[in-house]
DNA sequence: GTAGAGTTAGCACGATCGGTCGTACTAAGT
DNA sequence: ACTTAGTACGACCGATCGTGCTAACTCTAC
């Protein structure tokens, strides 16, 4: 049935130029959303920022929902380039949790996105929207939390954190310090806030007094 | 030369039933700026939703900038009455540490707001756009961090947290997990997040042991 | 009760919103 | 080379945006 009409699974093949431009305006798109939000986020807006016209970007997107989605979906790569593989490469358990701590630092002190964090941006406003847009950003929120708890339990089994810690736990506060710190560092633009908040991160996993133990 | 036509430093008194529909309007203007955000926030909707014309609007705010920091200082009215007051009021150190994160939770999960907390909703979105709106949604979260670090010191000095705890970090850890469950139970809409949160918040002020000691 | 100021509605403006249509160019598959 | 389809454009749609202007209505002070 659903073979007959692809015949190799993909009768549709993009251009190599219309490829290009689309990662381009998914680029602009993101960079606006955290600064207008992803509702606020215009067409008109983009196709001025990108110098295509409106129509030109509807060839790529058939509707405003569409272009969130997929904004949402570049972010997304972003963020598993610039945070969870910086994460990944470290030491499993106790250094995966420090250094995925400070590639998000990072990635929000590099003003990688204008706004901050993409999804602590967009989150909260869609919060209250329901819709697609707003169930993959929870799903977006939901792996980067499991992902520390995963970390946090690796770590724990390597006896790097107190054995009545717990994972869940663990893995919310250190979430919740991330999206605070983003939030205060976009609403002040103050680099001392990212010092407090490394502290804390620092004085929570107890790397004060283990780093020296590990040298 | 200003007292000439200022008889006597009030000669413009409002009526009854304007401060009425003023109040109305800042009400409904605060519960939509949770949902649409700040930005958002749009005349016509919010005519709409109080039933009052766009130009009946007008006469009570000038421009959108008026209404928005209008709207601003009704949701620090509500902030002040819901979570501040109730924190003020309890026993003074830990107790007032301890109430002010009960009484956000409760302002959260009562839906006070729709879209939770208003500060967090709106912080983040105007973060990255200057203005005297952000500006005094920055005070409001620094006035609301210096209020948890003063709890906090007074609980340092009355011995209720571990010596070498440090004011300022503590208010930036309990102030992120506020923002942290409020954005996870918005997003999520999970009265388990509230749950966790409240186990993070008890075992981080050490209040699971204190409780018995204390009663 | 009359005057005047606070209050509200009606109407209309230019701009912009998300979205559609027809058209022209061009990179690929044959 | 010829066709096909992805790509991009300009013009345009109805709706809504924020914002004025004017004219009623109504409470309140004299």
């Amino acid at each position: 049935m659903t073979t007959e009409s692809a015949k190799h699974d993909r009768p549709r093949p993009r251009r190599a130029d219309g490829e290009r431009t689309r990662r381009a305006i998914l680029s602009a798109a993101a960079a606006l959303a955290t600064v207008d939000g992803l509702e606020g986020l215009s067409i008109g807006n983009l196709a001025t920022a990108t110098g295509i016209s409106k129509s030109g970007l509807y060839a790529h997107f058939g509707s405003k929902l569409e272009l969130q989605l997929a904004t949402v979906e570049e972010a997304e790569r972003v963020l598993a380039e610039e945070v969870v593989q910086p994460a990944l490469a470290a030491q499993p358990g106790l250094g995966q949790l420090a250094a995925a701590c400070e590639a998000f630092f990072s990635y929000v002190e590099r003003r990688v996105f204008p706004g901050g964090c993409f999804f602590a941006a967009t989150s909260l406003e869609m919060g209250a929207r329901p819709g697609p847009v707003k169930d993959r950003l929870a799903r977006v929120q939901s792996e980067f939390t499991a992902l520390l708890r995963s970390f946090a339990t690796t770590a724990l089994e390597q006896h790097e954190l107190s054995a009545h810690e717990d994972p869940d736990q663990l893995a919310f506060e250190l979430h919740a310090i991330l999206l605070g710190a983003d939030t205060k560092f976009v609403l002040y633009d103050d680099p001392a806030v990212m010092v407090l908040a490394r502290q804390v991160i620092h004085q929570r996993l107890g790397l004060d007094k283990a780093s020296d133990a590990s040298a």
